[in-house]
DNA sequence: TATCTTTTATTGCAATTGCAACAAAATAAC
DNA sequence: GTTATTTTGTTGCAATTGCAATAAAAGATA
């Protein structure tokens, strides 16, 4: 059988998994202790925030974040109920429905960020030099690019 | 203000969430597909596996899995329910409760490993060589040890 | 010893998530 | 143009998770 998994490998898959949820869970609870809503909220917001017009449809962020379809309405029903989000069917597709942050869901992820971005220097990045940290991030970014298929030469 | 987080690092944060969302959540759709139980029973019945006598306190499992206690509590519930494992309450302190893993439950995992392993191959070590992995690995062991602090020279 | 605190585990209830079914509109196929 | 397929979004219901309260035993303190 080939294509075995080393145990270098899945040393580096285990120090992956226990590593990111350390670190991550550690910033929620730092989050929530602010008392801030949980993280997804946060990356929504920012998605929508870097958005032009602050909007984007449901299957948009659906696609940008790897949520599940019914994760997403129910994620923008909550965050419109808390005045974050605005939502309006999409004028060109009449299935469509488009979400655009308000002022309040932009003020409070400026304010999420002080605190987020501290937790993650104290779980994150004050455990790397400026040079480790890119390569870190270089060796990460593969996972997302491409995904289950490795860059393959076609030639 | 001091500590700010630099791009590069922030980058690699990124990185780090993503990329690890989307191999995990590869594999676990995997595992899914062949119709075996979520990841976390997995890690359960490997620590229960490689223990002495197969058998882990609660909390113990709750330690070094960084599990709520709960979630400890309930997940052993379902998994006795399916005959993975035993409980008993334990010995010398009767508060505690002894899971053991049970010849289904070592099964099972093995089982669950042939999968498991050929999914972490697809999803993740194949975008690495054997030199790479190590680095990978060797940075991301940092989040695992120690936690919030970075290393510190006391002297 | 008696009392206070901590550790360990469970449980009721509310919130969230996941599954599967559904519906409506857009797109493709014929 | 009509029919089939795909895309997009929602929803009822079941399963899971999280919070907060509870309880019992162990350990610490006086």
């Amino acid at each position: 059988m080939t294509n075995l998994l080393d145990r270098t490998a899945e040393t580096a898959w285990i120090a992956l998994i226990r590593g990111q949820q350390r670190a991550l869970s550690s910033i929620e609870d730092e989050l929530k202790a602010a008392g801030f809503p949980p993280l997804v909220w946060y990356d929504i917001l920012l998605e929508l925030d870097r958005s032009p017009e602050g909007a984007l449809r449901n299957r948009d962020i659906e696609a940008r974040m790897l949520l599940a379809r019914y994760s997403v309405t129910r994620l923008l029903e909550r965050m419109a109920a808390d005045g974050l989000v605005n939502r309006r069917p999409c004028d060109d597709d009449a299935r469509g429905v488009i979400a655009r942050i308000t002022p309040k869901g932009r003020r409070l992820r400026r304010s999420m960020w002080k605190t987020y971005e501290r937790a993650i220097v104290r779980h994150f990045a004050a455990q790397y030099t400026k040079k480790e940290a890119k390569i870190l991030g270089d060796l990460l970014a593969r996972l997302s690019n491409g995904g289950a298929a490795p860059d393959r030469d076609w030639g």
